[in-house]
Formats: structure tokens, sequence, C-alpha cells
DNA sequence: GCTGAAAACCCTTTGGT
DNA sequence: ACCAAAGGGTTTTCAGC
């Protein structure tokens, strides 16, 4: 990973973005008080850099009729790698499955999925997720209620971020 | 929620914008072979319709520092909705946390926290979420590994959606 | 070397056919 | 539904600091 500097201005600029994808470089020179070259320089270097990953229209789920949205908790059998690799490949695979991750604690798996009604869902639950290969336990939750949902990532650390710490190392050579 | 209707082209639309938030509409015209003003017309119809929510940068957590990712999943006190209601108040608030959903099951809720390493992580927990009003139980899981992570909503069910089933309906009047 | 103004290019959108 | 024109937006260049 490149070390990419940004200052002030480009962490306004990030936040501004985060929630206003298609905002234009004047407006948010204006906001920012910068001219839209130093805009457009400064997003064209944190695209490139690998800060901004993409850009993203986000759709209301409810629009679309995508009205359930649950959680599961997945545990595998005890296998070597190619079992938690196959599994990985196929939820992946699944466009139903929006987030997965593997997590400390009982569960080696959370995963969030969405679907348009309860029939739905649980057809994906029964016919897609349960036949995953080596799965052994699954706990699911539905969700009754978005509290929040964000796209949103913090940056307040990036300025207070704390001086690297001086360790001892070992000459390498 | 108004009905807007929406046909092949708009979901081929959708598809791409969600996946490229800045794509111009003269290659969106290309990709799915219509003019750059019909896509105008139809996404300014999207937006207005409420299915496209908004549009967003997304960021590569790791690149801006922010390398911890949790799970919790906590109960209240079995409290009016007043209680609920200013957890869900102050959770909305907090900037670490990404996701919060209200669950059926265990725990009330369950909620997406990330921090830029796990003394933050821990900080938030401690003095941040462990304060909320009313909280009685907290179970966290660290994320070992992001397996997926998308803001890609299927739109595969709406082509294939069922014909609304009649039903009898009550003399309202 | 960095900044900002301006120009050129491209995109978008609207109105007419 | 398409095309054309007008109105903006973005980006690059260039002059100045």
């Amino acid at each position: 990973m490149q070390q990419i500097v940004v200052d002030k201005f480009d962490l306004q600029i990030l936040d501004a973005l985060q929630r206003r994808g298609n905002a234009t470089n004047s407006a948010l020179g204006e906001e920012i008080h910068l001219s839209p070259s130093q805009i457009s320089r400064r997003i064209s270097r944190m695209e490139q850099g690998g800060i901004i990953a993409s850009y993203a229209a986000l759709l209301d789920p409810a629009a679309i009729g995508l009205d359930v949205s649950a959680f599961a908790q997945v545990t595998l059998e005890r296998h070597g790698e190619s079992r938690s690799d196959a599994f990985e490949r196929a939820v992946a695979a699944l466009p139903e499955v929006v987030a997965c991750f593997s997590v400390s604690g009982d569960a080696d798996y959370v995963m969030h999925i969405v679907a348009p009604d309860l029939v739905a869902f649980s057809n994906v639950m029964m016919k897609r997720i349960m036949r995953l290969p080596g799965l052994t336990h699954l706990k699911t939750n539905i969700a009754l209620k978005t509290v929040k949902q964000t796209s949103v990532l913090p940056l307040d650390h990036i300025m207070h971020a704390p001086q690297p710490r001086r360790r001892m190392q070992f000459a390498s050579a």
C-alpha cells in the first residue's frame, strides 16, 4: 500500500463525495474554498491512489421491492482451507448476499442477506445458503427496522492520527 | 410509495449505475443501445421516483486506515419506546457505527462498527457504545476478513415479479 | 513547483421534428 | 424516439507567483 498523503482539504472533499458522489467540482470548490482545478486534481489523485475505490448510485431497497433484510451466522465443518474457499466463492456469487465477513467468536461467518419478501428469503436460505458446501450450523435474524445504514466511513481518525511508535527492528541484512 | 414502472432498459441502467455511479450517459447509451437523451430522461425519472436515493464515492477502508470492522449484538432493558428511541438516536449519531438494524431473535439490535485499530475500537465500545442508554447485554465479533461487501442490490426479482394476488377487501366507506 | 484563470472539449438536457 | 443546439461541467494548458 503506497503512502498517499491527504490534507485537510482532501478530507473535506472525501467527506462531501461520500455523501454526494455527483457533486460538481465547482460546487465542491465553493464549499471548500478551492478552485475547480484544485478539486479536479485532488480527486484524480485520490482515485489514482486507491482511496476512492469507486462511485455508486445507491438505490432505495423499499422502492425496488426489497422488503426483507436478514443476518445469518454460519458455522462450517472443521476442514482445510478448501472448504472455506469454496464457501466464500459461492457466497460472493450470490447477489442476495450483500455482505459477508469471517468473524471471531461462535460463528465462522456473518452475512447480510436481502430479499423481496419472506417467501423469497426462505427460498434463498433453503435453496442457496443451506446447500453451500460444508455448512454445519446456521442462525438467522430478520431485520425488523433499519436504524442506520450508510456508506459514509468516518475520517476523523486521520487528522488526529498518532505518530507511528518507535520499535526495535531486527537487522535484516 | 408511488408506483413507478421500470422496464428492461431501466433495470440495465440501474445495474450499471450501482456499479459505476459516474458512468456518462453516452457510455451507458452505448452499453444499453439507447440514446444519451433517453438515458438522461430515464435516470431523472428514477431519481424523482425515489428509486435512486443518492450517489456516493465509495472509499477503500484499508486505504484510509480503517482496519477493524466488528459486529455487535445489543440487548436493551425492557422499557417503553422512549428507551429504544434514545438508543437509536444515539447510534445514528455515531460515525463509527455504519449500520444498525433492530432484529428478531435473542438480541434487539445488530450493528456494524468500524475503527482504525483495536485500541480505537475498544475505546468506541467502552466510551460510546456501552454507555448508550438502557443497554443490558452486548456481544461483539471482530471481523477477520471481508469476504464480500457491496452496495449493489439485486434487481432480478423485479422482472420475474409475480402478479399481485387478488384478495378480499373490506368496504372502507 | 504550485496555483488559478481561461479555453477547449465533452457531457447533459431540452425542445423541436 | 431521435437529433441538434444550448447550456454546463471538467480538465488541461498556460501565465504568473
